[in-house]
DNA sequence: TGTACATCAGTGAACGCGCGTTCACTGATGTAC
DNA sequence: TGTACATCAGTGAACGCGCGTTCACTGATGTAC
């Protein structure tokens, strides 16, 4: 049991490794606490280091969160291209794996993808953070040009736009609806699991969604 | 300008409508700072009340900010159900005018809407917020039943389930990514504005969902 | 291979801040007779 | 119509708390020669 007030000793000077585990904690505390539930100080406290020692590495708590934000970015740009690579050549079936990993990794993932979009939270001066999220949107809209037929150096057609952002939203959402208890409030007294959720509902929901 | 730092003296003793005036400003700070900048002591000061005062009427942050959201609860609903009676008897029109008056809502009142999803902000003791949030699902539930020709003693088919959650979870999505500035983000240089983005952007969207 | 020294990573005490809440209080209002 | 008194609404000083940040510091590491 690694329980909520415990401050390890670290018996070496150096920590060694409290960037990487800096970034580990935040996630950490954000799932507990919320977004706005983390401090600098609590993170410090659970890694046995003092208050000041995180800015030495990120500099203040908005710097340490952007990386944060910027890794799961990331990993939803792969998780996004995987998909989209599952589905072959069939565009719905590209398009509704995309979703799928979407919410998967919105429920794998809370409190990354909760404060991926708090920028409020964000260091925006950070440029590798911008180019990251533009990478992720950018898998999504090249399954739409597929769908919709537009050449990369085309614009998107205004449909294809209005599609784009019909599945963005509609997997963005369901996420949020998913994260914020909605749906089990609904279906109080049956429990929903989160493999019924991605594996019978959201398929259903997207089937509803009109692709050319 | 009545402006940040300013503290309004009253003459009289009593505020007379210090309950009223709170939950207005509650609002304000909220749209101001956030669901999680909002402090009770700033909304005292912005009253010229006393710090303890609010306590008198609320007992605590989360009574107070349980209210607003009720309040949110109820005019949505209002606005749901005159948007689903402008629809007529077409069961679409019904659905799409539910959807941009969902949206419009949250536009309108963003600070309002955000919180109203906060579950961890509200009081979950406050019978009559489960009551008006459950009134303002009914309205789209009620709609629902029509297009699917669901009797309200039966329960929804998974199909209309899934048609229901759709349609919410796009306008739900749409709304957050709008708020969260992930819109304006995207088309960076040519600035949209919320006429356009519920006149024209949000029907195309809604044209891409199946309505039996 | 050894040594001097610069740089890096972390310390821990201290600061000032704004917060929610408590407390004994007081001014205003409403009501019983 | 007057008066006594209970209740209500707000005061303002005080409390303890956790926060981010600063500071002079020190132990560990890396590098030039």
């Amino acid at each position: 049991m690694t329980a909520g007030g415990r401050r390890p000793r670290r018996r070496t000077y150096h920590h060694g490794d409290l960037r990487q585990e800096l970034l580990r904690v935040a996630e950490e505390i954000i799932l507990e606490r919320g977004v706005d539930g983390f401090t600098l100080r609590e993170a410090a406290r659970r890694l046995g280091v003092s208050p000041a020692a995180p800015a030495h590495h990120f500099g203040d708590a908005r710097g340490l969160l952007t990386e944060v934000a910027a890794e799961g970015f990331r990993e939803l740009a792969q998780e996004l291209t995987a998909a989209d690579k599952s589905g072959g050549s069939d565009l719905t079936a590209r398009l509704h794996a995309q979703g799928a990993a979407y919410v998967r990794f919105a429920l794998k993932r809370p409190a990354r993808f909760q404060l991926m979009f708090r920028h409020d939270k964000h260091d925006t001066a950070n440029p590798e953070f911008k180019d990251v999220a533009r990478q992720a949107y950018g898998v999504l809209e090249n399954a739409i040009r597929a769908a919709t037929r537009t050449a990369a150096d085309e614009s998107l057609t205004p449909d294809g736009y209005a599609l784009l952002l019909a599945h963005w939203s509609i997997v963005h959402g369901f996420a949020h609806l998913v994260l914020g208890g909605e749906i089990s409030a609904m279906k109080a007294g049956s429990d929903v699991t989160d493999e019924a959720l991605l594996d019978s509902l959201l398929p259903q929901m997207l089937k509803h969604l009109r692709i050319p």
